[in-house]
DNA sequence: CGTGTTTGACCCGCGC
DNA sequence: GCGCGGGTCAAACACG
């Protein structure tokens, strides 16, 4: 019961206005990652997918990314297994706040957002000089959030987070945790909860777009993976 | 010593 | 306009 064997994901996603071409390629697996699913969303303009894969080593569970999903994994072939979760698509806006409901709003808040992309963000640029760049709510950043069922808190999803903030809120009896990713260059974040109802499940909640690959993190500094990040900016 | 975590305070958006 | 709640900052602390 290490809660890596099972994963019950719930994805919601936004994704962010990349063309996704037509049918999606699909992505490699590492090997031993096992493909969850591979949903795909139809949108004006495109189809987007987005394949979850679990690792029975690390207990993490890796969303392979398509274009527009701020992933960049790279696997190696290897296809997946069978399919043994769902999940659902979110919005953007407000939907890291639909980590405290249930998985079943979270799917009626992704379709109510998913063409809503007005007032997003404002903008560090907008926040201008007033010192800090307070932003917050309303970000553009696509999100994802994932509903997994663990006892680790972080998954390990190939990335370095650094963990800047924790707070308790109000519909959790658990504290929500802020992690950061580490790269320089990366302003990536994610937020970690878990369900009130039922501590096993994690709501992992993704927010923008790695501009690394997850193998470069060490590397950090500079390095231009560009290897399997074949989505950067568009 | 460098890196990451903890924790309280502060800021800001939103609902009333 | 006010209060609440969520998100972030940053200093202090812990650990390797």
């Amino acid at each position: 019961m290490e809660g890596s064997s099972q994963f019950e994901t719930c994805l919601p996603s936004l994704f962010s206005p990349c063309a996704a071409a037509t049918p999606l390629p699909l992505p490699p697996l590492p090997n031993q990652h096992k493909l969850l699913q591979m949903p795909l969303f139809q949108e004006q303009g495109g189809t987007h997918a987005v394949m979850l894969s679990s690792d029975d080593h690390h207990g993490g569970l890796y969303p392979l990314l398509l274009p527009g999903i701020p992933f960049c994994n790279s696997g190696d072939a290897g296809a997946g297994e069978k399919p043994a979760a769902s999940f659902l698509v979110l919005d953007a806006g407000e939907a890291g706040t639909a980590a405290g409901k249930a998985a079943g709003e979270i799917a009626s808040t992704t379709a109510t957002n998913f063409h809503n992309s007005n007032s997003w963000w404002k903008g560090p640029a907008a926040a201008g000089e007033k010192g800090r760049m307070k932003v917050r709510r309303k970000m553009r950043e696509p999100r994802f959030c994932f509903q997994t069922r663990s006892d680790v808190d972080v998954l390990d999803d190939g990335y370095k987070w650094r963990k800047y903030g924790q707070k308790v809120v109000k519909n959790s009896l658990h504290p929500r945790s802020y992690y950061r990713c580490t790269h320089s260059n990366c302003r990536v974040k994610k937020r970690v909860e878990r369900l009130s109802e039922d501590c096993r499940m994690v709501i992992t909640t993704y927010e923008g777009r790695h501009t690394h690959s997850p193998c470069s993190d060490d590397a950090d500094g500079g390095g231009d993976h560009t290897g399997s990040c074949a989505f950067t900016s568009l």
